[in-house]
DNA sequence: TTAATATGCAACCTTTTGGTTGCATGTCAA
DNA sequence: TTGACATGCAACCAAAAGGTTGCATATTAA
């Protein structure tokens, strides 16, 4: 669950939309997240297979079919191990950037 | 300042490095950002101008120098808007995993 | 059993990405 | 003014990413 491998997970906006639409309807197969994809099936089983790799989706054979599960937990890591760290630097960040700009006679 | 351009400035490992740098010392020069890095100055150019695009990083030439300093704003943005969702949804992706595997018998 | 359905595997292609080298330009300091 | 220093620009290159096509396999239903 390398940390780098659920930015660059991240990175793609169709992943980002599998992420949202396991988000509004949980549990969905192979077939039906990419039913409302641009792409051929196989294009959407390689983003799903980053995202498993990523730790972001859980899946699940069901007979012929595949189920797939959100995982909120990397996300959730990165919020917190990583985000939180710029958030608590804000306020000197910004006063960096004030300086600066004092700076510019 | 897209939210896509945000995502893909952070996927690479070498550009979360930058920030990370700049979080500690900000308003570092190009040089000094590529001090310590294992790359040619020009190949740090280029990840700070990914950097810029997604108005992660703010520039301002000094002289013969340039000093750039972290914006943390879009950071903060994507925290708020986008996993402030998941991590609301958190529950119930997780009590969808565990009806998942009360389901397996 | 057979046909339809759902997914898997693999080769292939194009574009993007991350990096390099070489040279140009601008600025400071002796 | 001249050399050293800091950065900019552009061409080029290899590898990775995103996508496609074609075929194979497994499961369900008629």
């Amino acid at each position: 669950m390398s940390m780098d491998a659920v930015f660059r997970a991240l990175a793609d906006p169709t992943r980002r939309q599998l992420l949202d639409s396991l988000h509004a309807r949980n549990g969905q197969t192979l077939n039906a997240l990419g039913a409302d994809m641009a792409m051929t099936r196989q294009a959407v089983t390689k983003h799903l297979a980053i995202l498993e790799e990523a730790n972001l989706v859980t899946s699940i054979r069901r007979g012929r079919e595949k189920e797939h599960y959100l995982n909120p937990v990397p996300i959730n890591e990165i919020a917190e191990r990583w985000i939180g760290k710029f958030e608590r630097g804000r306020l000197t960040a910004l006063s960096d950037l004030k300086r600066r700009l004092e700076r510019e006679d």
